[in-house]
RNA sequence: GGCCCUAUCGUCUAAUGGUUAGGACACGGCCUUUUCAAGGCUGUAAUCGGGGUUCGACUCCCCGUAGGGUCACCA
């Protein structure tokens, strides 16, 4: 059998993380089946449909990898649904109703489906067999007019006609399942497999929603996520590999995936974790793709001034060191950050070159200039980290540790957190490392 | 409220009748260490409750309870 499953979403907001976890599933289950993809926006309320979430809906599939083969967009199939709508109502399988309208909006004539109020079973690929019984629903309005279809019929036409196998949803939809399953059979079409993707909750058990915190998935892109790290992150919530190993590309996924492994029960999305994500795969870039990833979050001065470019290669390793999202590095370089002091020059109170285990100004300004005697030595072309530590360290094991390193780094930081005194010089530079500390040392005496 | 779905550490989950109930994230401790991270080691922590079935239940059944979904001329 040709696999074809289906992402529809409605362009009436922005998507967050279920929904695109619900479309990777259907994206996984088709390309590991050699099957197809199929995008289809659900735009027949015409009052909240906007270009732009549309838009915002492509763009993230792209982002996240997840390729269609077919896109259908329903505004432009209204005339199809009208002359079915019609075979309906000519065949007495649907009816023109007439209505008091309730709301504003409400027409007074609707187009309803004749239910046969009978039972109805389908064999959930995930929860096993759920039955309903229609007569719950009535004769449902599945039209406005023959011009305006509603849901529960549109996405019967337009899945009949895409052929697809496989309905891949969220669970919210397992209750309009069974009235669509009576309109595929109004229509004479083969009914689908039908599977309900457990939803995503937010961390207090809420639906995922604007109100408690979810972000359309291109929100995380703005952040610095990478989008392997958000796939990968979203793959496991709700499915787990037979292994233990959590870290999976798209191609693996694609190899090990099954809806038997597919949790029933809803997830919490947690972005703590898919933070952890992102970092490990962040350590897997090499310096080049880094950089050119994170482009748009490393600090103009530093990437775009060509003579930065060398202490952009020198700060690189710490920088990723501390990244776990791209979205960290702007605050690395903010006032007071932990690399703020690359960029100018820190002011900061006497006190912050004492020692909190042994604050004596004598004692810091004498380590200080010992260091200031040793670094000076270090001829200008070999002044590197590893050559720094090396010239200052048996002077550091002589005496104590901290009495020396404490002032040496803060001369050259000015901060109470930040890079070890030998990479802080190596970035700084011989020249610049110096003078700052013959300043520490006119602050002490 | 009716109908439907679900229930293992705080979170994501493994274990489909027999395990000291495993792993990951987070959290704590230790190591490393001038600081902050990172890293290494390590620790705390779970089968919703009650009945069955069975020699034996996380696992099967029933009843509760809790959470979620859905009851639109939205999708």
């Amino acid at each position: 059998m040709n696999i074809i499953t289906r992402f529809a979403p409605s362009p009436t907001g922005f998507l967050h993380a279920g929904n695109y976890r619900t479309a990777l599933f259907a994206y996984i289950f088709a390309r590991q089946n050699k099957g197809k993809f199929v995008l289809r926006i659900e735009d027949t309320d015409k009052e909240r449909s906007k270009k732009e979430y549309e838009d915002n809906i492509v763009d993230s599939l792209k982002w996240l990898g997840l390729d269609y083969d077919a896109f259908y967009r329903q505004s432009d199939r209204t005339a199809i649904y009208g002359e079915l709508i019609k075979k309906l109502i000519d065949s007495d399988k649907a009816y023109v109703s007439k209505e008091t309208p309730i709301e504003a909006g409400d027409r007074s004539e609707v187009i309803r489906f004749r239910n046969p109020n009978k039972k109805v079973v389908f064999d959930d690929l995930i929860r096993g067999p759920i039955t309903f019984d229609t007569t719950q629903f009535g004769d449902f309005i599945i039209a406005r007019s023959l011009t305006e279809p509603i849901f529960h019929f549109v996405v019967v036409v337009d899945d009949g006609e895409i052929g697809t196998t496989h309905i891949i949803r969220g669970e919210d939809h397992i209750s309009n399942t069974s009235r669509h399953i009576l309109i595929y059979e109004a229509l004479g079409l083969p009914v689908p497999k039908f599977v309900h993707i457990p939803l995503l909750l937010a961390p207090d058990r809420s639906k995922l929603s604007k109100r408690n915190g979810s972000l359309p998935i291109t929100e995380y892109r703005n952040r610095g996520y990478l989008p392997e790290a958000v796939v990968n992150y979203l793959a496991l919530l709700g499915w787990h590999p037979v292994d233990e190993k959590e870290i999976l590309s798209m191609d693996d996924l694609i190899k090990q995936f099954s809806f038997e492994r597919v949790q029933k029960a809803s997830a919490i999305f947690d972005e703590n974790k898919m933070r952890w994500f992102n970092r490990e795969y962040l350590l897997k870039l090499n310096d080049d793709e880094f950089i050119e990833r994170a482009k748009a979050l490393i600090p103009a001065w530093l990437l775009n001034d060509s003579n930065n470019r060398e202490v952009l290669s020198r700060v690189l390793p710490l920088v990723r060191d501390k990244t776990h999202t791209f979205g960290d590095i702007p605050k690395f370089f903010e006032v007071s950050g932990e690399l703020s002091f690359i960029e100018k020059t820190p002011i900061y109170p006497k006190e912050m070159l004492l020692w909190k285990k042994n604050p004596s100004a004598e004692s810091a300004l004498k380590h200080l200039l010992e260091s200031k005697k040793l670094i000076s030595t270090i001829p200008e072309n070999s002044f590197s980290a590893e050559n720094i530590k090396n010239a200052v360290w048996p002077y550091t094991e002589a005496n104590s540790r901290g009495d020396v390193l404490w002032p040496l780094r803060t001369s050259l930081t000015g901060l109470e957190k930040s890079p070890d005194p030998f990479i802080s010089a190596f970035i700084l530079g011989k020249e610049e490392s110096l003078k700052r500390i013959e300043i520490a040392c006119n602050l002490l005496k």
